[in-house]
DNA sequence: CACCCTATCTAAACGCCGTCAAGATGATCT
DNA sequence: AGATCATCTTGACGGCGTTTAGATAGGGTG
C-alpha cells in the first residue's frame, strides 16, 4: 500500500496498475492477490485512507476556525486544498466507489464520516428550529460545490482570477463563499444589511 | 465514433477499448489507427460531440426561460440533466481534457463555448455596472456547483431528499438555487425583501 | 527432533489491451 | 494501364489483471 502511494503521487493514477506497484514493492505481480481480492480491493484500501487524512484535514479547520460566520467555508476550502495536494489519491476517492456503484466512503451516514462532520456543523451553527431536511440539503449544496471547485479549481482558465485574488486560498474562499456555503454567509455576501 | 458511443451507452466507459470500438464497428483492431493517431483522440472526437449535444441543451434551456431570475437555475438544471442522461459520456468528456492537461473543450474561451454562454448570460442580466471579475467568478462558481451536482446526483444517499422535494428536477432545483446561481436568485432564496 | 499448518511468495500461463509494421484491396485520377 | 490514395487486415510486441500450481519459511504440537 505504500508502494501504490507512492505510484499514485509520483506518476499518477493511469499508472497505478497492480504490476506497476508489485514492481515498486520489489515482489511478484501476483503477490498482492494474498493481500487484496483483485485490484479494486487494493483500491478501496487506498481509498480508504485517503478518506481518513481527509476526515482529520476537515476536523482540523474546523477547530482552527474562531468565527462561526465563516466556519463552512474554512472547512470547504481545507477540503479543496486537500484534492488539489492530493489529486490522484482524490480521483482514487471517487472513482472506486463510482465502480461499486456505492456511496464514497466519507459519504457515508456513519457517525464519523467526514459528510456527517460537515452536516453536523451546519445543524450545530443554524438556529434550533431548522429542520433536518433543509439541514440535509445545505450539507449535499455545500458537498457539491466543494466537489466541483475540487476538481476544476486547476483548471488554468482561472489563473487571471487567482491572482486577483490574492492567490490559491483567497481564489477558493472567494468561489465557495460566492456560492454562500451556509445561510448567514449567503447573506453577509448579498449586501451585509439584515438577513 | 458511432460504435464508440453505443458502448459507451451500453457499458459504461470502463468497457470502451479500441478494440471493442472495433469489434462493434465490425472491423479489425487496428482499423481505427487510420482514422485517429490513437485511442486518445478518438475519446477526443467522443467528447467533441459530448460538448456540441451539452451545448445544444444548455442554449435551448436559456431561451426555454421565461423569467430572468430563474434562468440561471434552468441552464444549471439542464447541464445537470445531461449528465445524468449520458453519464459515461459527460465523463469522458472531462476525463480526456484531464489526461492531455488541457481544459474541456466547452470550457474553453471560444466564441460559442458552453461556457462563454453561462459567462454571457450572467453579464447580460446582471446590473450593467458589474465587473468582467464578478461576471467570472459567478460564472466559475455556477460551474463549479453544477458539475459538482451532476458527479453527486445520482448517489442513493439523497433519495429520501429527491422524494421530498418533488423527484430529479425538483431536487436539482433546490440545490441549484441553494447555491444562489446568481445576485438576484441568491437574493430571493435569501428573505426576498430586499437586494 | 519431525510433523503439519499457515502465511507469504514465485513462475508460468491465459486472454485482453494499445500500438505498430507490413502488406492487401479497391477506388480515383492521369 | 499505371500510379496514387484511402482503407482495411494480419500478425506481432509488451503491458495489463487474473488464475493456477507450487515453492519457501516460521510457529506450534507430538
Amino acid at each position: 500500500m505504500d508502494a501504490a502511494r507512492r505510484i499514485l503521487e509520483n506518476e499518477g493514477p493511469s499508472a497505478l496498475s497492480l504490476r506497476a506497484v508489485a514492481r515498486e514493492a520489489g515482489v511478484s505481480p501476483a503477490a498482492p492477490y494474498h493481500h487484496f481480492k483483485d485490484k479494486g480491493e487494493l483500491l478501496d484500501a487506498v481509498a480508504h485512507v485517503g478518506w481518513e487524512a481527509l476526515g482529520e484535514t476537515m476536523t482540523a479547520a474546523k477547530e482552527r476556525a474562531t468565527d462561526v460566520s465563516t466556519l463552512m467555508t474554512e472547512i470547504g476550502v481545507a477540503y479543496v486544498l486537500f484534492a488539489q495536494q492530493h489529486p490522484a489519491l482524490y480521483r482514487v476517492m471517487y472513482d472506486c466507489s463510482r465502480d461499486k456503484d456505492s456511496l464514497p466512503e466519507g459519504m457515508e451516514n456513519n457517525e464519523d464520516s467526514a459528510y456527517c462532520l460537515v452536516r453536523e456543523s451546519f445543524r450545530r451553527m443554524a438556529a434550533p428550529a431548522i429542520s433536518d431536511h433543509d439541514v440535509e440539503l445545505a450539507t449535499i449544496a455545500a458537498w457539491c460545490a466543494a466537489h466541483g471547485l475540487a476538481e476544476m479549481s486547476s483548471f488554468r482558465q482561472f489563473d487571471p482570477l487567482k491572482e486577483g485574488l490574492g492567490g490559491e486560498e483567497g481564489f477558493l474562499r472567494a468561489v465557495l463563499s460566492h456560492l454562500g456555503m451556509f445561510p448567514a454567509a449567503r447573506a453577509k455576501a448579498n449586501g451585509d444589511g439584515d438577513g
